[in-house]
This record gives C-alpha cells, sequence and structure tokens, in this order.
DNA sequence: TCAATAGTGTCTTTCAGACAGTATATA
DNA sequence: TATATACTGTCTGAAAGACACTATTGA
C-alpha cells in the first residue's frame, strides 16, 4: 500500500473527506428559522376561546395573532440549545403567566410553506394548549392586557384577520380538538380540578359547538365513573338551585 | 416637535429602528437544520413493512435508518425555497423511484429535542407514507440495491438499531395509522386499486397485528358499500379455489 | 368428491340518541 | 309552594364480536 489510495487507509480518509465536505456545505446552506404557535384555549361561560396577541411590530403590526416565539437553538458541539418542546413550554409560560407545566400541551402540526412570513423563511411548530377554567382568568395579570385577551372562538374571532396563516393554524388545532374529545380524556383539562357533571358537559358543548342531551351525556360519565376514571370529590357546588355532586379525574396531576 | 423625538414621526423611527434590530439579531442567531424524515409502509404476503435506507457516512455508518433529507431554503427576499410538504413529495419520490403523488403521504411529527443528531442541531418533521401491494416490488427497481431495503415491522427491524431516533419515529408512525385504520380510508392505499375482500382484510391484518374475523369484517365491508365508499370492479380474482369478487374504493384518483 | 376459500345468517352485547319523568334544593 | 336544576328510567336502533352455517369453485 504506497503512493496510491486505493487500501483500506484510502478509503477511510475519502469518506472523512467527504463527510468534512457534506459538514462544511450543509454549514452553508441556508436554514429556517424555527418558532412555536400556540393555540391556547379555554372555556369560559360555555364558550371557547382562544389567547391572541396583538403584534407591535411589522409584519402584521396592529393584527392580533397567535402567541409564539423563536425556538433558541445553540451551535455548539455539545450545546445544541432547548428542545422545541421546551421552546413550546417556555413560550406557554411566558404568554400566560401561568407556572410551567400548569397546562395541557399538545404537538400540533408544523407549517412550512414559504412565504409563511415575509422577512425570512420560517418553519413553525404549531401546539395546542388547554387552560382550565378558574385558571383563565389569572392569564391577563402579568402581561400587558392591552395586547392580550381572550377571543370568542365563535363569534369574535375574525380568522381572515389574523396574522400570517394563524387562521390556518387554528382552524387545524380546532379540528383536533373536537376530534379527541370523544376518545381522549382532554375535556377535563378544561376545568377545574374538581368539577361538576353540567360543567363538565359546557366544556364538551363550548368544543363541539352544540348542546348535548344532558341525560345521555349523564350516562357517558358513569361509564367513566364506573372505570374509575373519575371519582367523586368531597362537598357540593351551590351555583344553582340544587346543589350538585362534584367530581375529579382520578388520574390528574394535582398542581 | 422640535429636537425631542416625542411625536409620531418620532414612535415611527423608533418603530423601525427596532425593527431593524430585531432582524438584524434574527438573522445572527443560529438556525436550526431542517429535514423531513419518512416513514414509507407498505404489505406484502400480509406483513407491514417499513422502508430503510442503509447510511454510507457517519454518524451510524451502516446503520438502517429511515430514509429522508434536507429541506431546501431559499435565502432571497422572493425565494425562500419549497415547502416542508415539498420537500416530503420530493425524498418520498427520489428514495422510492414513483412517480410524485402516486402514494398516500401524510405528515406525522415534529422531532426536535437537541442532540439528536450529533453533528450539528437538526428539526426533523416527520411523514408517514402508504405503499399500494402493487407498486411495493418497485420501489428497489431504481436504486442501489445493497443500500434500501422493506423490512418487516413485526420480525426483522431491530429497533434499538436503527439510527437516530428513528426507531422512535416508526413507533409513533405505527401507533398514528393502527388509530387511523378504524375511522379513515388509508387502509385502501395499501392494496391495489382493485381488490378482493380477503386482500383488504390482510391490509387491515397487517396493520394491527392480528386476525379479525372474516364474517364481521364483510359485513363492515358491506356497510362501505352501502355507503359507497366502495364500489364492485369488473372480473374475479382467480387465485384461489374460489374467484372471489373484486371492489375498488370509490374516491380514489385512478393513478 | 374433497378441500379450500367465498360468502350468509343469527345471537348477543354494548352503546348512543331521544325523551318522558322524578327528586330535591332554593326563593 | 313554585321553579329551576339535578338526576333516573326506558325505548329504540346501529354496530361489533362470536360463531355456526351454506355456496361455489379448482384439483
Amino acid at each position: 500500500m504506497g503512493g496510491k489510495k486505493g487500501g483500506k487507509a484510502g478509503r477511510q480518509e475519502r469518506a472523512e473527506e467527504r463527510q468534512f465536505l457534506e459538514d462544511y456545505r450543509r454549514q452553508q446552506y441556508p436554514r429556517p428559522a424555527v418558532t412555536v404557535d400556540l393555540v391556547v384555549f379555554t372555556v369560559v361561560d360555555a364558550d371557547l376561546k382562544v389567547l391572541l396577541v396583538r403584534r407591535r411590530d411589522p409584519p402584521f403590526q396592529g393584527s392580533w395573532a397567535l402567541p409564539g416565539g423563536f425556538v433558541r437553538v445553540g451551535d455548539a458541539y455539545d450545546e445544541q440549545g432547548e428542545s422545541v418542546d421546551d421552546a413550546a413550554h417556555r413560550e406557554l409560560a411566558e404568554e400566560t403567566g401561568l407556572p410551567r407545566g400548569s397546562c395541557y400541551l399538545e404537538q400540533l402540526y408544523t407549517f412550512g410553506k414559504p412565504g409563511r412570513d415575509p422577512r425570512t423563511r420560517v418553519v413553525s411548530v404549531a401546539y395546542f394548549a388547554l387552560v382550565s377554567a378558574d385558571k383563565a382568568p389569572l392569564v391577563r395579570a402579568g402581561t400587558d392586557a392591552a395586547a392580550v385577551r381572550w377571543a370568542s372562538v365563535g363569534h369574535e374571532v375574525n380568522r381572515s384577520r389574523l396574522a400570517f396563516d394563524h387562521a390556518e393554524i387554528l382552524d387545524t388545532a380546532l379540528t383536533r380538538i373536537r376530534g379527541k374529545l370523544d376518545y381522549s380524556p382532554i375535556a377535563f383539562e378544561l376545568v377545574p380540578l374538581t368539577f361538576t357533571i353540567a360543567e363538565l358537559r359546557a366544556a364538551y358543548e363550548a368544543v363541539r359547538g352544540e348542546v348535548l342531551d344532558a341525560a345521555n351525556f349523564r350516562r357517558r360519565f358513569a361509564g367513566m365513573l364506573a372505570d374509575g376514571l373519575i371519582e367523586q370529590a368531597p362537598g357540593r357546588r351551590l351555583t344553582s338551585t340544587k346543589p350538585a355532586k362534584v367530581y375529579r379525574f382520578a388520574h390528574r396531576r394535582p398542581i
């Protein structure tokens, strides 16, 4: 094995060279900015609401938009920055003022068409969050009240006026939560830690946008009770003429 | 309105300045590379298979991995590159040799933990694709046969040996298609354009990994027929002792 | 005629929708 | 006592699981 690079060492050398070139070129290729966008839902007064923020800067200055922000990326070999999930949790805490982990958060869909943002190429990983009815009023407390609002999904939100492609993201989120409502326990994330059957039904009705038969809903509820998914909690709710029994989701973290 | 920037013009100036700084700093912030990863399924001989490629280069050199590649991003103001969906379609066509649009393709989930790729920060948008049984044998034709293979999901795939976090991506895809099987028509994407009830049932069984009662499956099938979702096609399948009727999905594009 | 697969009928359970009706608290 | 809301009972039909059964073809 002399001058010509034909043997094992030669192959190894070529592989390393190719690797170097590949890595080098990849750094040179333009990369998109990556953001997280949040569709934060809550139900207050039997109405589904979504959290919007007013944009202070162009583009879409003054328009309402979904909250969101950039994923913090490191470029050091051993420090690549925060995960996309972490970025979503961080933004959710920043925008709502609620402690991290106190809301349900789930990845929704990734929106990656060119031209979404006129400034630069942005790929956005959208998440949806569910804020329980008792926490919703706390949200505006820590922030600039004029720049944050709970908008009614059914009436207030003028979809076409939302910034960027946020109307499409909102629609995707609505479809998702409406679909998941019947086969996953996400409705419990919209009510306080303890709740009456009527309160839970109101959450279902708000999300689906239609009234449900109270008797049939109660029967489904009885099934969950039998399965141990929910359990009765001490006390009664005194908000109406006849006090109602209070329940809690059995597998819910107590924060 | 003299020296102090207190009026309308002053606010405007500050806004532009802030905008400039924001844009400038954003360009300076490190960005992640964005890739698409593909989980390409097919069913042959009543067995669910996934397409794997052998890595020629480090990291994970020699390991099997899901096919994928970088999203092509432009940095010009008016040319931001291809969409993430387009990147997935392009990669699918490149890796399989099948014409664009001939397979079902759906976004799955975005994987964005730091350290996924030891070289640099990579956010990967995963998609799953379904290749019909008749197209599956054509896949290896155009590519380096030694570097591409259909691996049996149930037996062959050694999950822990897959490169990067591809085992997790594969599991996510499996959960997704198993869930969607019962409430969406994705099973039709796994069988040829015309198919017998037994062939469709074999596809269901392969995905779910369990046998189904033939009579009950036939009854569900009859419901689809009554709903106009599927319709009988001319001819009969002669592969077994007694020829079976042949059907086709009514709303399927004829490519 | 036999074996193998295509195809049918039926019993049971479960569950959802519709809706009539009862119970119990407050005002 | 009136009324609003909590809560119960029942009828119906659709759909799924289990499984016995018949029909039709090629070998």
